[in-house]
DNA sequence: TAAACATATGCGATATTTTGCATATGTTAT
DNA sequence: ATAACATATGCAAAATATCGCATATGTTTA
């Protein structure tokens, strides 16, 4: 299905936020899933803003998670949208440089 | 080249306004150049923001212009960019439905 | 059961973006 | 030169997004 222009709305504004980006330009780029305390020692973010930013990608339905005793993993949500498959081309394109840190 | 992570920041923030995100769609949808008055027209949106969108977008380098006596006229700014042709291949798929009124 | 750990969320403070208005700039027509 | 038209911009107000803190929820371990 076609994305509205409300839908590509708020992918581009769960993109837009550097958080959000590093967090989905990680997961695009390791291929596997991880677990919200990973995310948070990697970007050096305060907890409660990382759980944040994951529920915002998570609602704009780039991410999905699977809770696993204590942990929450997040990992690249399937889909078949040709819409949010370019946006993942767009974003493997990123440099690496200072993701991190 | 790559984009940065802020440069990429930069596009997808210019994309996620509606009435920004409308005027790329159109531009990309109609392949030619529009000048301001009709971009106005067709979004029904007051001068002075239509203005400031199009600023946004062309300091995004998204957008290039080319003035012809009393008309501003806006095109696709040509890239080779693989971010940007990404970005343009997942707009020109966002449905047409209700872009104007 | 209590403590420790992992994650989420409500709310006010702060920061950023967008809007609306007034006005400025530049071009063409009279 | 003046008027009419097309577009841009500065600034304050309104709207929206983000952050920081406190605290809540849920799970495991002692």
């Amino acid at each position: 299905m076609k994305p509205t222009i409300q839908n590509s709305i708020v992918l581009f504004k769960a993109l837009s936020e550097i958080t959000r980006l590093k967090i989905i330009w990680l997961l695009i780029n390791i291929d596997s899933k991880i677990c919200v305390s990973e995310i948070i020692e990697v970007l050096n973010q305060p907890q409660y803003n990382v759980s944040k930013h994951l529920r915002i990608l998570r609602k704009a339905g780039l991410l999905e998670e699977s809770k696993e005793g204590k942990w929450v993993y997040y990992y690249i949500k399937e889909t078949d949208s040709e819409f949010i498959l370019h946006l993942k081309k767009a974003i493997s394109i990123i440099s690496e440089k200072r993701h991190g840190c």
